[in-house]
DNA sequence: ATTAGCACTCGAAAGGAAAGAGTGCCAACA
DNA sequence: TGTTGGCACTCTTTCCTTTCGAGTGCTAAT
């Protein structure tokens, strides 16, 4: 579907003023604003033609207009002028990403809150990890009740429990399990923890404690816990800036789903390569809580051949290139942090690549 | 100052029939409630000079009563009768507890979310950390660049980091590290890591490398953090659910200074001993953003002589027998998972003895 | 000391008029 | 054929007025 030169400038400057000011806006704004050479009568009868092709929509018979969905696909996908960040402010959002580097969990919720800061929306991070193993096993000896179970994934985290028994235990024997489970229990993933593998790694150790199985549960529990996507919402509260958020009913709906850690891409659909933006408007999500607020999502390289998204939620009137451009950068930054061994540059970060849906239903 | 019987019982009813309807309660609907025998004028000669003694106050002149924070303080104190939960309310909350029982972080983050569904309020938990040193230094060799450091801290809580480095390091050298820092930074605060312990470790083990500062780095991360106070909130957006915060403006405030981890105690004011429940009404808090809200927090024993609180905030109009009720039971739980050696039976938990503001400024 | 009765007050809800923003359309114009 | 000024029309927003009712305070009777 073709439009005119005009009519795109015309719809941009629509979905631009609405950005800025939440009020349907009319043809003598978009006149007065110089970019078009023409008179106020002339954009009418354009807005009216953008209208009927249902890239706008007014919300009663004399108000001014307001982008469809289907309005904002067409904004996002071709109309809208990369906003660039300043030199300044990729240096900060990049050095106040540098402040945190702890471990895999501490880093994607710190940059969730990073992300919500910076756009002024409600951020949340996902990870999704697949097909995590066990690397490596030991098993550190404090005294007869107490030991440290420590498991190196193949994402490269560290997980560890203390154990304390309520019976003395050998130091010998946990030398053996320490041993039994590095070889036995490595490699592999959650179901192939078979409670035959658990009962022979406790007969091999001469175990009649139950130590082992102690320990084997929180085998279990590592991998299970590690496999399962993990969600960090931040600054639900900052949906209450937005003026369509203003009724208590429908902010309390969305925060809710956000921070029960709803779903937010569809169901099939996969994440993105690592560096590309995925913009969802309206309805084009799948969850009913998110009919008429957009998201926008940015992939990043978790390393491992996996990959994590971050990404905010805002109204359907949302800044997009500004939103998209700061995504990118912390996307970016998480890749050459997480991600495999290149690390690009500091300062670089990857090219804004805008991708989602077509538009057309 | 000491007011008759029947005053108490209207101040109460009040309070009751108030925290139901957030209406003012008029003379009338306490009358019907059965409990008073006399009509609705006796009441409404109570109700004026409970006005005039500060205990209640009228919106506007031909409005029902609302109470003060002097009320509301006369109610904790004295008029609340002890909501005692049913058998099987305590038990679903002891159960759902239990089923959360990883690291301690998480714990306390878990049953916030946990005090906050069970209340629907927001919820907050906070760790005070005292004087935490580190019990037991482990280094365990992965390959010649990588390595990890697995610190056990006198709370008992594990602490690793995974360390990659860019040169080879020889197994030897890291088991010297390992038994060093195993012996020399054990049993230390972090303001007795000094440069010259780091200096002197390095050249006991002969590390060219600079491999000991970044254990020692480390070292220190764990011991400042685990020193800091954490703080997690939870359920925000259940503030939404009262009707004294449908103004998105005050809403945002509140949950902006929560989410920002905003100081609840009084400064110099320490906590209660575990077990204890501390209230603290409208603008008996500090926090100018709290002045016209109430807090409820419930202290509990994270042994090792530590303590940490849990509590909810929430309009003054608040159910707070219920939610002491509810706290105090989260509250033992957490006694009896973090806390020293000797665990009280299942199903008990702590006498429910509030503490808090006397009400008289 | 308690109660019934009644006039009075004040806010909330409902109705209505006026203002204003923006449109649609027509006729004139380049 | 595309553009423009003009103007009547529409629909919301705002403000004012009125009405309604809950609840009070006071007084007089018990």
């Amino acid at each position: 579907m073709n439009i005119s030169e005009r009519k795109k400038k015309i719809l941009a400057a629509v979905v631009d003023e609405y950005v800025r000011t939440a009020e349907p806006v009319g043809s003598k704004a978009i006149a007065e604003r110089g970019e078009l050479h023409c008179s106020s009568a002339t954009i009418r009868n354009e807005l009216a033609e953008l209208v009927s092709l249902g890239y706008l929509e007014q919300p009663h018979t004399s108000a001014g207009r307001v982008p469809t969905p289907m309005g904002y696909r067409m904004y996002v996908n071709e109309l809208m002028q990369k906003q660039k960040l300043s030199l300044e402010e990729t240096e900060d959002i990049n050095r106040r990403m540098n402040q945190k580097l702890r471990e895999l969990d501490d880093t994607i919720s710190d940059v969730s809150r990073l992300a919500s800061q910076l756009t002024d929306y409600p951020a949340l991070a996902l990870t999704t990890r697949t097909a995590v193993t066990i690397k490596r096993f030991d098993i550190i000896y404090v005294d007869a009740n107490t030991f440290i179970i420590v498991v190196l994934l193949s994402d490269n985290t560290v997980k560890n429990k203390l154990v304390r028994l309520p019976v003395s235990v050998d130091q010998k024997l946990v030398q053996r399990l320490s041993s039994l489970f590095n070889s036995g229990f490595t490699g592999i993933t959650e179901d192939a923890v078979t409670p035959l593998l658990i009962k022979s790694t406790e007969r091999a150790a001469d175990d009649t404690m139950g130590v082992t199985s102690v320990i084997a549960a929180f085998a279990i529990e590592v991998l299970t816990q590690a496999a399962a996507p993990s969600a960090y919402v931040s600054g639900e509260n900052r949906l209450l800036n937005q003026p369509e958020f203003r009724d208590p009913d429908k902010a309390h709906k969305l925060m809710g789903y956000l921070s029960g850690g709803g779903y937010i891409l569809p169901p099939g659909e996969n994440l993105n390569e690592a560096g590309e933006i995925k913009v969802l408007i309206g309805p084009e999500n799948v969850a009913e809580e998110l009919k008429d607020s957009s998201v926008v999502i940015a992939t990043y390289d978790a390393g491992d051949n996996t990959r994590g998204m971050i990404g905010v939620v805002g109204p359907t009137r949302m800044d997009y290139s500004a939103v998209a451009e700061k995504l990118s950068i912390l996307a970016a930054g998480l890749s050459r942090r997480l991600g495999g061994g290149e690390a690009p540059p500091e300062g670089m970060h990857n090219k804004l690549i805008i991708k989602g849906d077509t538009g057309h239903e």
